[in-house]
DNA sequence: GGGGTTTGTCAAAATTTTGTCTAAAGGGCT
DNA sequence: AGCCCTTTAGACAAAATTTTGACAAACCCC
């Protein structure tokens, strides 16, 4: 559990009630350490200041989620910010609580959410069957071996674990890739092409599947 | 979205906010009415009051959990009940809010709840007796055996399942794959005729039935 | 039951979508 | 500028899908 707090009160008001309880506790003070710590680290959930120095919560949450990391995100804001709120969640929140707040009611809400990841079996690295994407090194790796991929290979490899096993339509990627304008011609398929060289031509079993006219999807056919 | 609320005022305020938004919105107004529809319908979300006739919210909650419905639920409690708001998360609520609470906040709230199911593809999974639709992996299945379909034929089979066991029109049919202007032979015969080499052929008993003279339907007739 | 109409069946042609691969264009860095 | 890596373009092949058309079977109504 990751705390980015600037409030000193507030961060051993949480500590001292989660620590003896066995959670393992890391706390950052400013925006940019915290999204720093975030993308390092591999945290089960993270609460989330809004005012913070350096950079601000709704910034740190959208880069987060921007970086494909899920981590679910549990935000504080002031009492009388109800639009601030709303945007939070615009910005990838998964829950919020308004100061002041009493500590269990934040356990109560930190719970729900790891209960609710827990549920779908929301592993804290990426995978299908022996393809790996290590969220500490960010590396991709099948059957034990590194794979080197470029940038937009790693955005669609990441989408697409993230969606496994569902279908992924194909304007899904090309907004991933390419937001509101996608090229006029189908560049997409050369990446699913090239993407399809690295990680599945070396192996035996394919991951990566077309489903003809709707779009891309990675899973184990047995 | 199900709404289970005695509280006649509070529904209406949901109601008016919600339905112009194009949510369709079902409401009971005793928990043993709300937890019944709860289990027959398939809902996205329920909004569930703790405090209700014949059967409080808690224990709804639980009903449904123990029923294996993984639906999201969110509950509305009164002001100064931490501790049944602890409760509800022991029981397997996916979130509260305190009343009074502004629509707005509810809208949000319900909205973070739904992100949260789609991110990990909570779809409806459409079916008529052992076939089965998954709108997530785009898979169909008969009898536990994978079936392979083409665009067009998956097409035609979604709205069929999402009618069952209505008839569907053959016009309604053309209409869905060729929109305005369909071709001027009897094309949609073929695709028909391939769907059921696929999905009725292998099996004992058929389910895509003939209308003559009007359309098609999808049915056990037993 | 018979005639006209609708529907089932099937294989081949036409069309669209996707896979593959090479070359060129772009971008950042020294 | 020159180099390296990434991204885009385009052309052709391969695969999959959709349409065509022709005939047989089933259906409906008088």
């Amino acid at each position: 559990m990751l705390v980015i707090e600037d409030n000193r009160d507030i961060a051993e008001n949480i500590a001292d009630f989660f620590e003896p309880q066995g959670h393992l506790l890391d706390f950052a003070t400013n925006g940019e350490q915290g999204l720093q710590m975030a993308l390092d680290g591999d945290f089960d959930v993270i609460v989330l200041d809004l005012m913070l120095p350096r950079m601000d919560g709704f910034t740190v949450c959208r880069n987060l989620r921007q970086a494909h990391n899920a981590t679910p995100v549990l935000m504080l804001t002031a009492r009388d910010q109800l639009d601030d709120k709303l945007q939070g969640f615009e910005e990838g929140a998964d829950d919020y609580l308004v100061k002041p707040f009493s500590v269990k009611e934040l356990e109560a809400r930190v719970k729900a959410l790891l209960k609710r990841m827990q549920q779908f079996g929301q592993h804290p690295q990426l995978q299908v069957a022996d393809l790996v994407f290590d969220s500490n090194t960010q590396e991709i790796m099948r059957a034990g071996q590194s794979i080197d991929l470029n940038p937009t290979q790693k955005k669609i490899l990441l989408y697409l674990l993230q969606h496994s096993p569902n279908v992924v339509k194909r304007g899904e990627l090309e907004n991933l890739i390419w937001g509101e304008d996608p090229p006029d011609n189908d560049v997409l398929r050369t990446h699913i092409y090239s993407l399809r060289t690295l990680i599945d031509k070396p192996f035996d079993n394919p991951l990566l599947h077309t489903v003809h006219g709707v779009g891309y999807r990675l899973a184990q056919t047995s």
